[in-house]
RNA sequence: GUGGGCGUAGCUCAGCCGGUUAGAGCGCCUGACUGUGGCUCAGGAGGUCGGGGGUUCGAGUCCCCUCGCUCACCCCA
């Protein structure tokens, strides 16, 4: 049991260096595309008050927190979103930037649940919002980075699609079924369940929400496979309706402009679990559907207000690098872990080692990175050594080389080799 | 939280009906080989067979418990 005590806690992982690599690779292509689009990075704590999260993130993320009470016995929780700590940074200074706000962070993230495919109980998460913009090109924006971001990652749309919606156009149908506002929190939740439960009990958990019999059809049927022209079809014309309609649909229409077209649906069974939605909503699918959700986002224009900030509408997505990674992966699209140094120095003879010291040091001031054996070695070892940590070049100082002032510069790719002045390398 | 599958070397795995000292390939280390890497050859290290208990003359193998991994459910960052 004493190895077994020191072993990775379920759920974590740990990141060797082909490991890290990939992770950075994501990370790099996730900042080059916030850059692009002139978000700013920012960051908090890992560990936030309890109460930052309870009923402001939606009862499944509160049942499944990494909760504690510390020493000072305050009840604290790992972090397992990033968007109410947003809003607690921007209740803070909101009022004194420039709107709207443009930024971005990749946190580390914590949840306690069972793990399973594309879930562990961390993950790292890229988070881009803009606050302070309410009209739609500010969501058409938001996509359209979360869609480049995966483009900069090498997928394109035969790997993936975004299926948005819009749950004040969700609001608008259902009321006009019948649906009071207090039933529509579970008339939402039922249109989430559509494509994992029997008809009938969705139907049920419809009628329940308060969806009119004479409708009910016609709602099953439209969030099934729903688009924007099946929803105008079917419910165009009822007041509040087509207005909604209209704004998805430019929506829809500026990310076409943008030419992210082929990437886009509207999908009105998308819902989300998360209780601060308040208007356009969307996640990210792989196409062959076997994976979890890549990406979520959408719109919450409350929120801010309710941890006490200034009341600004905002909008943004999450995107995790675990159920991404594994796309990457079953796509091809994982780079090769490329280990390397620019130059490794071989000496022969260990009254060489004071001048190839000399030069190493030179050598790494001037910005390249350079190994050498630690102890005296036979010269077919050290070769050994410097094909194995991938040198590009080896430097070979003899006792003939060293008398003459020079190195023996072989390129390990080509096997050519060439005399060059110490000198030459001291000075840069 | 519920259910299924799987745990043998760093990795991928073999191990017959329960039978002597648990194996292979790859990787790692050493040497052949202190003036040149990839190849070859020889050798070596590395295992409480996930852990505990039980049955048995004898358990990697059978039984129970437990931990871990994994898939599905619940749910979904």
């Amino acid at each position: 049991m004493t190895a077994q005590s020191f072993s990775r806690l379920p759920g974590f992982r740990d990141f060797p260096p082909e490991d890290l690599a990939f992770r950075a690779h994501i990370f790099e292509a996730w900042r080059t595309v916030a850059r692009r689009y002139g978000f700013q990075e920012y960051d908090g704590p890992p560990l936030e008050a309890l109460d930052l999260y309870v009923e402001k993130s939606g009862e499944e993320i509160v049942g499944q927190l990494y909760a504690f009470t510390d020493k000072g016995d305050r009840e604290v929780a790992l972090r397992p979103e990033m968007t109410p700590s947003l809003a607690r940074i921007l209740a803070e200074r909101s009022r004194a930037l420039p709107k709207p706000i443009r930024w971005f962070s990749i946190p580390q993230l914590f949840r306690y649940e069972r793990q399973q495919r594309g879930r562990l109980r961390e993950h790292f998460q890229w988070n881009v919002d803009i606050v302070g913009e309410e009209g739609v090109a500010a969501d058409a924006e938001v996509l359209a980075v979360a869609i480049d971001g995966l483009r900069e990652l090498g997928l394109g749309p035969e790997d993936f699609r975004a299926r948005v919606s819009d749950r004040r156009l969700l609001s608008a149908i259902l009321s006009s079924t019948g649906v009071e506002p207090a039933g529509m929190d579970d008339a939402f939740a039922a249109i989430d369940k559509i494509e994992r439960e029997p008809r009938e009990r969705v139907r049920a958990r419809l009628a329940g929400a308060g969806v009119g019999e004479s409708d009910a059809d016609a709602v099953l049927t439209l969030f099934q496979d729903g688009g924007a022209e099946a929803a105008r079809e079917a419910f165009g014309g009822r007041e509040a309706v087509d207005s909604e309609l209209a704004r998805l649909e430019e929506y829809v229409a500026i990310l076409g402009a943008m030419g992210l077209g082929a990437f886009v649906e509207v999908d009105l069974a998308i819902v989300r679990g998360l209780a601060y939605y308040t208007g356009i909503v969307f996640e990210l699918f792989d196409r062959l559907g076997s994976l979890r959700a890549i990406c979520g986002g959408g719109r919450y224009d409350r929120l801010l207000e309710r941890v006490g900030g200034e009341a600004l509408p905002a909008v943004g997505f999450g995107m995790g690098d675990v159920v991404l990674g594994e796309l990457l992966r079953e796509r091809g699209r994982a780079p090769g872990h490329a280990r390397g140094v620019d130059d490794y120095l071989v000496v022969i003879g260990e009254a060489q080692r004071s001048v190839m010291l000399r030069v190493a040091h030179a050598l790494r001031s001037s910005g390249r990175s350079v190994l050498y054996s630690l102890k005296d070695q036979s010269v077919r070892k050290q070769f050994k050594a410097a094909e194995s940590e991938g040198a590009a070049r080896v430097l070979v100082l003899g006792p003939d080389e060293a008398a003459r002032g020079v190195l023996v510069a072989r390129d390990m790719g080509t096997g050519l080799e060439e005399e060059i002045a110490i000198t030459a390398l001291e000075a840069g």
